[in-house]
RNA sequence: CGGGAGGUAGUUCAGCCCGGUUAGAAUACCUGGUUUGGGACCAGGGGGUCGCUGGUUCGAAUCCAGUCCUCCCGACCA
């Protein structure tokens, strides 16, 4: 269990925390930078736009993976794994999904390296091992997999097919951001295929929900679900539906997509089948994706000047122990009752830790373990044990109880459930004080520029509307809310008329 | 690709404008001791091709030219 946390020992707090949260970009994405690199999540890779996760980071990856692939599972989908590199010829064939991404792909043009004769103990690429066909490197899967649907799928008795599959994907960004947006990174990406369009639409928005549950029930990141204007929607898809947050610094990040792809990718790749009646038709498919970036809004949403606030349903470490002592003796007797301690812990479930490191202080251990975001910290006492209490900390409101050592467990796990659901409430809380109404170019542009956050305003519903107040003020629309409430109103720019209000943001 | 900032100890940085002892600080690291309820203290110690290449000079971290890299902002995007 030591040494999985990737503590720090090398940083001091002034060093860590310098910046605090402004709405001011460059010190917040100082802030941001400080929190990962300094929090023991990810590291700057040596390679452009890439990144180290760490293992402590990468604990938290695999707490959320979990938690999102048993409910994939319940909702009835498996897992499987298509290929990295991605032939050119396949790629290109569905046009606007090769389009879309053609800026952004890494190629392979060759397969062998040589011996430089003009530079010594220097590699060249060997032009003699030139690719006949060049190999994409994967930015999204559904060429390579569509194509081998069609293989798989001849009757709708073979649908439908309800796959994931959970990767690495490279786009070559021109600028990068850790976790937000990284040259690699990884992801699960759902790719479904179904015999009526009904299916695949209840199929894209079910998985809608199934993230807006994980990112609100799990993450506690207040969303809203909503689908995306034609400007914004995934290259290739008839719609797109998304998942939209907000930052404490008043940004947009779109946490998570789930598409109807129509028959799109069917057509492209000619995977028909035969209905009940023998008639052939195009199958209708889904994609749906969430990434490492999910940890980036985790980060954006709750973490403080003092460090990471991670929830606790996916912390990977939810109570730390801290024995505070003079001598064997005191540390003995502490050991006997912590040691009961982290068995009932255990019991009920709580990734629980007992930081028992000699070499460490006390006062060092509370503010790296602030620093990594632990939920809870205990500490314990001779002084404590003589009164039966241990000091509880909590990392959301930074509040200390002494609270009695007799049925501590019980306690410490409905604390936990409490600052799980804190979180949530003070991040909604934050998020619907940041939706403003807005009915005027001019009101529209004060908000944004001094409050920032969300904009609910009339649209008029064209591309040339969006691209226009996209240029003027860098906000675009996040996303058309469902369920939303219709009323008639004017567009802001244009004044032509409009249904309904959509949700304009600046965004990563 | 455009704009900005930067590259000096493991880390964060000072020194550079105005060239000149053995290149500094804090922190981290090592040894010994005292400590341990919010990033301990004392004493001692180790650690640097000043991004790289070339130039100017008696002498370059410092001036000049080139080059590579990183971060931030913008365009692109999950």
């Amino acid at each position: 269990m030591s040494g999985w946390c990737g503590a720090r020992p090398e940083a001091s707090k002034k060093q860590i925390m310098s910046k605090a949260i402004t709405s001011r970009a460059e010190d917040y994405s100082q802030w941001y930078n400080d929190l990962v690199l300094k929090g023991g999540l990810a590291d700057y890779s040596a390679v452009r736009g890439c990144m180290v996760i760490k293992p402590y980071g990468y604990a938290l990856w695999e707490n959320m993976r979990d938690v999102l692939d048993r409910m994939f599972k319940e909702t009835g989908h498996v897992n499987a794994y298509f290929p990295l590199f991605v032939p050119k010829s396949l790629f290109e064939a569905e046009e606007k999904n090769a389009e879309g991404f053609a800026k952004e792909c890494a190629v392979v043009t060759h397969y062998r390296l040589k011996t430089d004769p003009q530079n010594k103990g220097k590699l060249i690429v060997d032009p003699e091992a030139k690719l006949e066909e060049e190999l994409v490197v994967r930015p999204t899967s559904e060429a390579i997999i569509w194509n081998t649907y069609k293989g798989w799928i001849q009757s709708y008795r073979d649908l439908p097919i309800l796959v994931n599959q959970w990767a690495n994907v490279v786009r070559w960004e021109m600028r990068t951001r850790l976790f937000l947006r990284t040259a690699e990174f990884l992801w699960q990406e759902g790719h479904t295929a179904h015999a009526t369009r009904d299916e695949a639409v209840a199929e894209a928005r079910q998985m809608l929900e199934v993230y807006a549950d994980f990112a609100e029930n799990y993450m506690a990141v207040p969303v809203i679900k909503g689908v995306k204007s034609e400007n914004e929607r995934f290259a290739g898809a008839d719609d797109t539906y998304c998942i939209e947050a907000l930052m404490q610094d008043g940004k947009a990040l779109q946490a998570g997509t789930s598409h109807f792809l129509g028959q799109n990718f069917a057509k492209a790749f000619d995977v028909k089948f035969s209905d009940r009646n023998n008639t052939l038709d195009y199958v209708w498919a889904t994609s749906w994706g969430v990434t490492t970036r999910l940890i980036g809004a985790l980060v954006m949403v709750h973490s403080d000047d003092d460090g990471l606030v991670l929830p606790p349903r996916i912390a990977p470490l939810q109570v730390v122990i801290v024995p505070i002592y003079k001598g064997p003796e005191q540390k003995a007797v502490i050991d006997t009752r912590v040691n009961e301690l982290v068995k009932l812990l255990k019991l009920a479930g709580v990734r629980v830790k007992y930081d028992d490191n000699d070499n460490a202080r006390p006062g060092w251990k509370f503010a790296e373990y602030e620093l990594q975001g632990v939920p809870v910290r205990i500490a314990i006492g001779s002084r404590d044990l003589e009164n039966n209490v241990a000091e509880v900390a909590r990392r959301d409101t930074k509040e200390k109880k002494s609270i009695s050592l007799d049925g501590l467990d019980k306690t410490i796990v409905s604390l936990l459930a409490e600052i799980q659901e804190n979180l949530l409430r003070r991040a909604t809380e934050f998020r619907d004080k940041n939706i403003t109404p807005v009915d005027t170019w001019e009101e529209f542009v004060k908000v944004l520029d001094e409050k920032g956050g969300f904009i609910a305003a009339h649209w008029d519903g064209t591309g040339e509307t969006e691209e226009q107040i996209k240029e003027r003020t860098k906000a675009t629309i996040r996303c058309i809310p469902l369920e939303n409430k219709m009323e008639a109103g004017k567009c802001i720019l244009t004044g032509k008329p409009s249904t309904q209000r959509v949700l304009f943001a600046r965004a990563y």
